[in-house]
Formats: structure tokens, C-alpha cells, sequence
DNA sequence: ACATTGACTAATT
DNA sequence: TAATTAGCCAATG
């Protein structure tokens, strides 16, 4: 297991503000290009940084990470929405899931 | 070294 | 729009 990595990982997502949202590939790249940009060796895919969190989210916000379709993480989706809906995060309107189009934040917000 | 597993994604149906 | 299938990457046993 790479801390430096997992780091990363958890750098990036407390980097998202309240009320945005952001997918798990779309951290593995962030994470990706910043390792390029360090001269550091590729690093892993979605699934990594789902293995990231899963260890180490205590101390981040994990509910704003959703997967391709929107859908918060399996385990804890119930929490997640309750989170989600308090800070004003774009639903749709089933509630089930985050609207991606209007909620999906990039590092350069 | 091989098989299994998982907080994933994209294409198909 | 939702369910299936196949591909994916690294950790674990």
C-alpha cells in the first residue's frame, strides 16, 4: 500500500466543496496527472481510490465521491444522500442519485 | 506466481 | 431507463 498515493487520494476529495460532488475516475485522474506532473509512476484506477477511501475516509468528506452513474457508494448511499441533501448538493428527483451535469466539480473551480 | 476480490466504468441489450 | 457483460488496476491470500 502506497501512502503516498492514498494521500492523494484523500487530498483531492477534501478538496471538494460542499454542495459539489465528484466521481471516483474522475479523482483517479486528477490523482494520475498530478503524479505525472511529480514524475512519479502511473497510478491505479477507479477501484484504487474506492480501496483508498474505504480505508481511510474518516477524515473526509466521502460522501461527495459518486460513481459514473451518480449513485453514492453502496455501503453507506442512505448517509451519503442524508449528507448530500443537508448541503444543497444537485439531486435528482427521486433523490437517489447526484445530478452529475450540474454537481461535478474539477480541481480548477 | 495464480486466483479472488472490490466504495468502478463503459458498452450492450 | 435499467439490467447484463466484459474490461479494468492494484491489493490480498
Amino acid at each position: 500500500m502506497d501512502e503516498a498515493y492514498a494521500a492523494a487520494v484523500l487530498d483531492v476529495v477534501a478538496a471538494v466543496p460542499p454542495g459539489r460532488a465528484i466521481t471516483y475516475g474522475l479523482v483517479a485522474e486528477v490523482v494520475a496527472d498530478r503524479a505525472l506532473a511529480a514524475g512519479l509512476p502511473s497510478r491505479g484506477g477507479p477501484r484504487q481510490v474506492g480501496q483508498v477511501l474505504a480505508r481511510g475516509a474518516a477524515d473526509v468528506p466521502w460522501w461527495r465521491v459518486v460513481n459514473a452513474a451518480g449513485s453514492p457508494p453502496a455501503h453507506h448511499r442512505a448517509q451519503a444522500l442524508a449528507h448530500l441533501r443537508a448541503e444543497g448538493t444537485p439531486l435528482t428527483a427521486d433523490g437517489t442519485r447526484v445530478r452529475l451535469r450540474a454537481a461535478v466539480w474539477f480541481p480548477d473551480d
